[in-house]
DNA sequence: AATTTTCTACGAAAGAATTCGTGGATGCCG
DNA sequence: CGGCATCCACGAATTCTTTCGTAGAAAATT
């Protein structure tokens, strides 16, 4: 444990973590052409992708190797620490602390396949015998 | 259907729409109080709940009694409701869709009560026999 | 009736997050 | 070599969010 602590991604930037994680180490321009494929308001500019990126390391989110003249860029923290502490804040904020009323929500709202909710029946079976409390 | 549809709330909004769930319909003063009774940052001044609540109004987000000198806000829309916004573009943005995702982080994160693991079963139960597909 | 408190409105300042233009360096191709 | 494309760095402009000061009207207090 000997991590400064990361600071919240803001929207853009998880944008971009997304690329890194599902594709590894990627360039700006990678990044870049990846996020304009993928639908959205409005076309990404390069400078814009590449300013986002450079401040991501400088906080710490993406480390980069320098050696070529193209920097290649990756994230640091991997996708699941990512998301869990995402996830707590906006239980925090949104659910005030119930992950159970989350959840609930989450199942209901989307349409959940069969297998899927089978999926998490073994997976709540699991929590009930292993690691509970 | 006519909703010209709400914008997304912001943080300090949300802060708000949360007192005003709980509560029902207040005054700027209540909200401000409630919200600087419960552990915060740094206080939160008047005026600045004041311009948030007459923000969220012009927005949409908020529906006020003008009748007495003192006006009394509410909010528009039912907390199920915003809640399910958010939780959709959450899961999405962080998830990239995956609600499965989603649900065994919130369940494997959090720890759990029996409880509410029991309650959550039962929840299944009902939507494989009732509401499925 | 004069003072003090409480409210709204408004606008501007301060802060964050995002977008973009420009310049200089490096590599590539004719 | 000379032009052309690509890259990084930097800083400024823009936009969005939050905070706050001030002013004036209405109510309450003395």
């Amino acid at each position: 444990m000997d991590h400064p602590d990361l600071p919240k991604p803001t929207e853009a930037e998880l944008e971009i973590l997304q690329v890194l994680w599902q594709r590894g180490p990627c360039t700006v321009r990678e990044v870049n052409d990846v996020l304009n494929q993928q639908p959205r308001p409005k076309e990404m500019g390069y400078t814009t992708t590449l300013k986002l990126m450079q401040i991501m390391h400088e906080k710490g989110l993406l480390a980069r190797d320098e050696n070529a003249r193209t920097h290649v860029y990756q994230a640091v923290a991997p996708e699941t620490d990512t998301q869990g502490q995402l996830l707590d804040r906006f239980v925090n904020t949104v659910f005030k602390g119930s992950a159970l009323k989350l959840v609930m929500q989450a199942l209901g709202k989307q349409r959940t396949s069969a297998d899927e909710l089978k999926e998490i029946r073994r997976f709540i079976d699991d929590m009930e015998k292993g690691g509970g409390q």
